[in-house]
DNA sequence: ATTATATAGAACCATATGGTGTTATGTCAA
DNA sequence: TTGACATAACACCATATGGTTCTATATAAT
């Protein structure tokens, strides 16, 4: 499989729990298969398809060292979503000011 | 059921494509299902599944109006994203501050 | 050489997910 | 009041997802 081809859509491989911790995890430091699932309930074989998954996305790159296989923080497709959100803060943005007009203007009637 | 429960992550209502779109319809104009559903393929029965999962996560609201249901945008809930994307920003800008000092770098060196 | 360690991969399983169609129920208009 | 319209709710289905265990292979250490 390419790791390059980004076969899972960041969107999609964000949304587990699991894999948002694998990624925390690995941004505080790179670590091998074991390590890492060293920090969770789930089988290695589950945390190993987790990281499949995130390789897949583009999220992670796991390079062998020896019979180890260390894997490493690949932030750079968070882009998307961040230029997806990006989009959406108008939104809300404007709510909270028209909000704040609101709860200034009852002051000033008081 | 309460929508005002989050009983949805906002990360796992996001992830679906069509959820995406509903979402982007409605950022254009609040409207009715009957409205919504004509942008899709999929049935109506569908699409109000969809509704269903981003009024649990927060993310519009239903408002009946005589037979017709009017669905909003509620866009709040994007900012657990945005919350959770910044602690990975550092990540990928270091990344490209490095990429930027490397390529001046070549340049500089011929 | 032999054993222990680290990962890879296959086979399997239960439940979640996204979809369908059909049947109520409530509301507007003629 | 009858028919058309909009949504609600139910039953059902196929596949995706997240998980398991067991087996195989490659590398390191004794």
């Amino acid at each position: 499989m390419n790791a390059e081809a980004h076969k899972v859509d960041v969107f999609q491989a964000v949304a587990d729990p699991t894999r948002r911790e694998v990624l925390q995890l690995l941004s505080e430091s790179s670590q091998s298969i074991a390590e890492l699932s060293s920090h969770f309930d789930v089988s290695r074989t589950a945390v190993v398809k987790h990281l499949n998954v995130l390789t897949k996305a583009g999220l992670v790159r796991g390079e062998k060292n020896g019979r180890e296989k260390i894997y490493y923080l690949q932030p750079e497709p968070l882009q998307e979503l961040k230029d997806w959100l990006a989009y959406y803060e108008k939104f809300w943005y404007n709510k909270l000011a028209k909000l704040k007009y609101a709860v200034e203007n009852d002051t000033l009637n008081k």
